[in-house]
DNA sequence: AGCACGCCGACT
DNA sequence: GTCGGCGTGCTC
C-alpha cells in the first residue's frame, strides 16, 4: 500500500530534513510549501513541507505521523522556497533555520486563532484608503531620467543609483514605483531601508502618494499581531508596497516586480547574529531569480556595488546635484588641531562658527561617535585604568548616572572614590564622549538650547522620535550626537556640522574602516544645507577637526569626491587581494580560555585541504574577551566564490563530525574582520 | 537548539 | 536522605 511521506524542514541546527507519515487521505496529500505540526523528540513543532514522497529510508519504527497542516494558509511558493534554499546553501545553514524563524510566531504555534483573525481582518478591510494622491513633486532632469530608466526597466536589471546627499533619491524611487504599479496589474514592490525609525516620514510619504495602494511595513519592532497581519498582507499579494528592514527580504511576495534598496552601503543590511545574511546580496539574488529590476541607492555606495557598476554588471545612474533649488552641497573644511589647539574638545574656529549660527538663529550639529562622558578613567599617580573585569575593554564613565559602564557586557559599577590599587583620590577622565562635549558647550554657550542625542539619552521607547521632533520644531540651537544623528534626517535650518574626533578610524586594522569612515562623514556632512540658502543666512559648512589634515581620505571628503576615493580604494583592494576581488569566510570559536578556542581552530584548519583555498592561521579577535568568554577566528579566502562554497560545504561537514564542545560559528562574507 | 537522562555535591 | 549542577545523547 502506497504511503504518503512528508519531507519537513525544522528550525534546528541539525543539517537535515525529517520524514513524517501523513496519516490522512492519501488522495489529497498536503502540498509543498505548507506548514505542518509534527512531533519532534518530546515536543511538538511547526515545520515546513519541502517535499512529498511515497517512500522513505527512515525505518518504520522511527517514522512518526504528522499531526496537522496549516491549511488556511496558501502554500509558500516554489520561488520563495528556492530563495530560502539559496540562502541556506550560501550561508551554510540548515534550510529550516533560514525558512522558519522569519515567519510570524503566531503561524508557528498550535492554535490558529491569530491566523484566522488576521485572515478575516484582511478580507474585510484593506487599509488602502481613497483620496487624491499627493501630487508628485516636479523632478529635475537628472531625477526624471533616473526615474524613467528605473521604472521602464524590464527583466533582471540591477541599477546603482549614485546620488549625492539631498539629491532626492527617494523621489526617484517613488516615481519609478508609480510607473511599475501603473503598468503591472497587482504588482508588489519591496523597499528596503536600513532602519525604519530613521525614516518614519517615508512611510507617511508613501501612503500620501499612493492612497489606493496598500502598504505594509515589516521590521523588528512590530507587535506579534501587526507582524502577522502585515506578513499575511504581503503573502496574499494584497499589500502592494512593502517597506521594511533587512528581515523583509525573506518575506513571501508572490507578485514582486521591483526591489529598491535605499542606502545600500549601510552595514545594518548585514545581520550580525544567527544567520548572518546580507539582505542586499539576497535582494540582488531574488531580483535575478524573478527577472525583475532592482535599484541600489547611495551617496557612498559599497565598494562591492561600485565595483559592479564599474565593471558594467550594474547599470549606473547619477544624481550630481541637490534636488532643492539653490541648495548646494556644504563647504567642507578641515580644522588642523595641531595649529588650533582645541579647548574642551573644540577648536577656536569651530567655536566661532557655532557662535555665528547662534547669532543668526540657525542650527548646528556636532558629531562625535562616542557616547558617555569619557571612554576611560585613570589614576594619575599609579597608572590604573578602568578596565572591564569581564571584557578586553574599558569601563566608560557615565557622569550623569555616576556610573562606570562596559559597553560590551553592560557591567555597571559606581564610580570609585579612590584608585582601587593605590588609593589616590584623584581619578581623571581620559578622552571625551558626547556627555562631556555637552557639558563643555553648556559652559561656553550658557544661553544656547543644547540637545544631546545618543543611545543613552534615548533609552525610552519613542524618546528618540521626540528628540528629533524638538530639533525639527527649531527648539534646539546645538545638537550633539553619535551616529544616530548622522543618517537620514532632513534638518531644514541646519547650516553647520562639526565633526569632532574622526581620526581614530584612519589607522584601524580593519581594511574596511576607511570605507566606513568616508561614508559616515559624507552622510553626516549631508545633514547640512538641505534647504535653499536664505537671504543673509550662512553658507552651509562642515568643519572636521583633525590632526591629519593632509590625509587623502579627508581630501576626498573636502572635494565631495567619492568617485576618486572609491577608485583609489578599489585599486588598493585589487593590489592587496582583498574583497571585492576575493571572497572570504570566517570561522569563529569561543571558550572560557583563549587557548581552547585557538586549539579548536587549529584542528579545524588541519581537517580539510582544498585547492584554490587559503586557510589563514587562527588569531584572537580584536576584542578578545567579552563577558568572560574568549573569542578567536580563522579566516578562509579564495579568489573563486564557487570554490569557496564547495570548500565550506565539505569543511562544515567535517567540523560537525569533530563533535567538539567548543562553541563555533561560520560567517560567509564577513564585514568585520 | 531543546529536552531528557544520569550521576555526583551541599542542603531542608 | 533529596534538590540541582551540567556532561552527553537524541530528535524522522
Amino acid at each position: 500500500m502506497a504511503q504518503c511521506i512528508l519531507k519537513i524542514a525544522l528550525d534546528t541546527p541539525l543539517n537535515a530534513c525529517f520524514d513524517y507519515n501523513w496519516p490522512g487521505d492519501p488522495s489529497s496529500p498536503p502540498q509543498v510549501g505548507q506548514l505542518a505540526l509534527v512531533p519532534f523528540g518530546r515536543r511538538e513543532v511547526m515545520g515546513l513541507i519541502v517535499g512529498v514522497a511515497d517512500s522513505t529510508e527512515v525505518p518504520p519504527g522511527k517514522l512518526k505521523d504528522a499531526l496537522a497542516v496549516r491549511s488556511q494558509l496558501t502554500p509558500l511558493s516554489a520561488q520563495w522556497l528556492a530563495l530560502a534554499g539559496f540562502a541556506a546553501d550560501y550561508y551554510q545553514r540548515p534550510l529550516g533555520e533560514v525558512a522558519l524563524p522569519g515567519l510570524p510566531k503566531n503561524l508557528r504555534v498550535l492554535t490558529t486563532v491569530a491566523l484566522d483573525r488576521a485572515i478575516k481582518k484582511l478580507a474585510k478591510d484593506d487599509s488602502a484608503h481613497d483620496g487624491t494622491p499627493l501630487a508628485m513633486p516636479q523632478l529635475n532632469d537628472a531625477q526624471q531620467a533616473a526615474a524613467d530608466a528605473i521604472g521602464g526597466a524590464r527583466g533582471f536589471s540591477p541599477t546603482l543609483l549614485y546620488g549625492v546627499t539631498g539629491s532626492g533619491k527617494t523621489e526617484v524611487y517613488l516615481q519609478a514605483c508609480a510607473q511599475v504599479l501603473a503598468r503591472e496589474e497587482g504588482a508588489q514592490i519591496l523597499i528596503l531601508v536600513p532602519e525604519i525609525n530613521l525614516t518614519p516620514q517615508l512611510e507617511g510619504n508613501i501612503r500620501a502618494r499612493f492612497p489606493g495602494v496598500m502598504l505594509a511595513t515589516l521590521h523588528s519592532s512590530l507587535s506579534e499581531g501587526e507582524r502577522m497581519l502585515h506578513w499575511l498582507a504581503a503573502h496574499q499579494g494584497k499589500a502592494r508596497i512593502i517597506l521594511g528592514t533587512r528581515l523583509a527580504i525573506l518575506a513571501s511576495l508572490p507578485r514582486l516586480k521591483m526591489i529598491v534598496i535605499d542606502e545600500e552601503h549601510d552595514p545594518s543590511y548585514k545581520q550580525q547574529e544567527g544567520l548572518r545574511y546580507s539582505a542586499r546580496d539576497l535582494a540582488v539574488w531574488r531580483a535575478w531569480q524573478l527577472g525583475i529590476p532592482i535599484v541600489l541607492g547611495s551617496a557612498t555606495p559599497s565598494l562591492e556595488s561600485w565595483h559592479h557598476a564599474q565593471s558594467g554588471r550594474y547599470k549606473k545612474l547619477e544624481l550630481r546635484e541637490r534636488a532643492v533649488k539653490n541648495a548646494v552641497l556644504p563647504r567642507v573644511k578641515l580644522l588642523d588641531m595641531e595649529k588650533d589647539k582645541p579647548k574642551d574638545g573644540l577648536t577656536s574656529h569651530l567655536v566661532a562658527a557655532l557662535r555665528l549660527r547662534m547669532e543668526r538663529g540657525e542650527q548646528s550639529l556636532l558629531f562625535l561617535n562616542r557616547r558617555g562622558y569619557a571612554p576611560v578613567i585613570c589614576c594619575e599617580s599609579c597608572g590604573w585604568i578602568s578596565n572591564c573585569t569581564r571584557c578586553t575593554s574599558f569601563m566608560v564613565l557615565h557622569k550623569p548616572e555616576h556610573r562606570l559602564r562596559c559597553h560590551h557586557c553592560s557591567l555597571e559599577l559606581r564610580i570609585p572614590r579612590h584608585c582601587p590599587t593605590c588609593g589616590n583620590v584623584d581619578l581623571q577622565p581620559l578622552g571625551r564622549g558626547t556627555q562631556r562635549v555637552e557639558e563643555g558647550l553648556q559652559q561656553l554657550f550658557p544661553e544656547a538650547r543644547i540637545l544631546r542625542i545618543d543611545a543613552d539619552s534615548t533609552r525610552k521607547k519613542g524618546s528618540a522620535q521626540e528628540a528629533f521632533d524638538t530639533v525639527h520644531r527649531g527648539e534646539v540651537d546645538i545638537l550633539i550626537g553619535t551616529q544616530m544623528v548622522a543618517k537620514g534626517h532632513d534638518f531644514k535650518n541646519l547650516t553647520l556640522v562639526g565633526i569632532l574626533n574622526p581620526d581614530t578610524a584612519l589607522f584601524s586594522q580593519d581594511y574596511r574602516a576607511s570605507e566606513r569612515l568616508f561614508a559616515q562623514l559624507m552622510q553626516v556632512a549631508g545633514r547640512a544645507g538641505r534647504a535653499a540658502q536664505k537671504e543673509g543666512g550662512s553658507v552651509s559648512e562642515v568643519l572636521i577637526q583633525t590632526r591629519y589634515a593632509r590625509h587623502p581620505l579627508y581630501d576626498a571628503v573636502v572635494n565631495h569626491d567619492y568617485d576618486h576615493f572609491a577608485g583609489a580604494l578599489l585599486e588598493e583592494r585589487a593590489q592587496a587581494a582583498l574583497p571585492p576581488y576575493l571572497f572570504q569566510a570566517l570561522l569563529r570559536a569561543e571558550a572560557p580560555e583563549l587557548a581552547t578556542a585557538i586549539e579548536f581552530l587549529n584542528l579545524a584548519k588541519e581537517c580539510v585541504a582544498h585547492p584554490a583555498i587559503t586557510v589563514n592561521d587562527p588569531i584572537p579577535m580584536s576584542m578578545t574577551r567579552v563577558h568572560n568568554v574568549d573569542r578567536a577566528q580563522l579566516l578562509v579566502e579564495s579568489a573563486s566564490r564557487p570554490a569557496l562554497q564547495a570548500f565550506l560545504k565539505e569543511w562544515l561537514a567535517a567540523l560537525r563530525d569533530m563533535k567538539s564542545r567548543v562553541k563555533w560559528s561560520l560567517e560567509v562574507d564577513p564585514l568585520d574582520i
